[in-house]
DNA sequence: AATTAATCGAGACGGTACGTCGGGTCTTATG
DNA sequence: CATAAGACCCGACGTACCGTCTCGATTAATT
């Protein structure tokens, strides 16, 4: 959430139109998913959107930052995922990523990230939401079982996060067009070789 | 390679200029890696390039197509790698895919072929150049191994190069700026314990 | 008046700005007169007149249009002359079309009516304007005279029309450079014998 | 005649190509009459000529001047008239001068030298071209029946002869699209009355 | 009820880059 | 040598978008 004040406002002068703020988000998603981020254009978004230009840039700065705003916005949390074992668990974790990543939304949040990891712009710390949140509450969950006694207190547990999102990420990125559109089975059965690849070391 | 013809030209009127294509490419990169892809105009490039935009826009049919040869046409080939044991050449090819990143061209051809996964773009077949060429490679060589009678037959080969590409994916996505200025031995220590993770199935 | 809309706006959206047509206007008759034809570019003038090309462009719709506007609106209109005698009014009628054809402007407009009489430009009715503009005033002014009586009644008094300003067109054409710098009495004196000339018939 | 070598060349490599000259020039006015002057481009005539646009520049040093001499070349030369008496004669004259400004090329050529009266261009000493040549050969004509006696002596010539044409000028000029398609009754109709005015003067 | 102030839609504003095209030059291979 | 072909550099074309701005018209909360 880059922009738009959530403040309460004092209230005084006409209020902002209901829903415009929705919207707007929604209508940049569908254009940002159509033409692509070089055919992203506000003018268009605002067009959709049946809304005047100056009603968004009233809620945002500019045009990365809606954009931004748009696809994280659309982030559906991070589930807290607790099946009980830590497979199931990593499982989980791995399809519910999996899926992220092949919505528009969560891919473009990707995308984002990735440019705002070399680009001077004001992404800012886009990198750190999608590392942070991502990852960070991944690792939070491998963890509680570590502290739970599931795990040998030694685990590379940062370490088998990042393969196992890694390989996620992977995976998804060879999936080109309609290929991205697959069923929860399909996911599972993508998603069950890489965690046991993972957990192969405490298996012994 | 998107736009230029490399066919052997039947050679009637004058000749292109020798050189044109290579330092245009260079141009392009270095624009892009200092104004970011917002700032990437084909003016700019041109003008670096000391050449007319016309001369640009002969051998290349817009900015994206530009951009995308400027960046994929460095990425270096991926070294044949063969230490002798298996985790040496992980070790390596996962080094040689961390340096790749760290590198704004590298970055800047993984960053497309995410835009290419699902945008209707000319960008074509963008994804596969990346997994296939990177990937490939990797899995070759792992496959050798196994040939070689190094690795149990029923190894998950490819399950353990996307783990193993994956985690260094991840691992660059979190370094931004000047923390992508890495050393050797930064790489390698990082590296590292990926390649025990990926490994740890068949150290048993 | 080729492109802009005169009419009274339904005043929705910003305004357009006050006075920029005239600016724009100014600013392509001076870039007409100092760089001629081949030299006159709409950047130029949009950067003359302060103004941004898309402001020129909301107006008139290409370079013909807007150099044929600025030609002929500064086209002073044909003043009113009335001396009392016929021979006067001839003789002012006569001076004024000199005045207004050794006029960069004037010139202009002469030169886009010939253009216009074969092209299959949006010049449109550049002729009639000319033409009928002038040689219409004039006329009605030969007319009034012979009306009070002043001319037999089967003078011809287009074809007189026609010979005087026909002089003084072929007059101007001879003049080239500084010698279209004249005086008033310069003017008089080139003037006089043509009015000689064509009321010559009626002499007798 | 501006540009092109007509010297008889010493003969030695490849021969200029025959006739290239007269196509090249063909080419040009064909242009010049369906596209206009802003639509006149030097490749096009290159290509219409069936010729390397080289072939075109060895002759022409630039666009203007080629389209002068496109233009100049094709004007018939103002025949010797002598039908007898004055009257024929000017009648002829402007017959001429009628038909040869009814013609694309003969219209173009008025039409630059007006360009020329003022443009600071290479076009050089093109209104004296036409000012003399036509001017020129009709004073002639006149003066020679002045010295023939049939003439008063202190007769204006230089103003009849100016009026004359002026008025075949304004006449032609008034005439657009297909309006210029006229036969040759109409324009010895359009024409007496001009003789008509001119000789007024003499005729008491 | 009148005032005030924030917001709305529309769309023009000054800029800047796009991709195209033409002018005039240059460089090849072929007569 | 001249030619045809066509690439070269340059710079203008007309279009599109950015982010800003200025309108008249709403719409509350405050006088």
């Amino acid at each position: 959430m880059t922009d738009p004040a959530h403040a309460p406002r004092p209230a005084r002068g006409r209020p902002r139109k209901e829903g415009a703020e929705q919207r707007i988000l929604e209508a940049a998603l569908e254009e940002y998913a159509e033409r692509g981020w070089s055919g992203f254009t506000m003018d268009a978004v605002a067009r959709r959107a049946g809304v005047g230009k100056s009603t968004v840039y009233l809620r945002w700065s500019d045009k990365d930052s809606l954009l931004t705003d748009a696809v994280t916005t659309r982030s559906q949390d991070i589930e807290q995922v607790d099946t009980g074992s830590l497979r199931g668990d990593l499982e989980r974790l791995a399809a519910n990523l999996f899926r992220y990543l092949l919505d528009p939304a969560g891919w473009a949040t990707l995308r984002m990230a990735m440019e705002a990891a070399i680009a001077p712009t004001p992404l800012g710390s886009f990198t750190e939401v999608v590392s942070g949140q991502h990852l960070g509450a991944a690792s939070e969950i491998v963890q509680s079982h570590l502290e739970a006694g599931t795990l040998p207190t030694d685990a590379p547990v940062r370490t088998l996060v990042e393969c196992l999102y890694g390989a996620v990420i992977v995976q998804t990125l060879s999936l080109a067009g309609d290929d991205r559109k697959l069923t929860d089975e399909d996911i599972e059965e993508r998603v069950r070789p890489i965690v046991d690849l993972v957990l192969a070391p405490l298996a012994g």
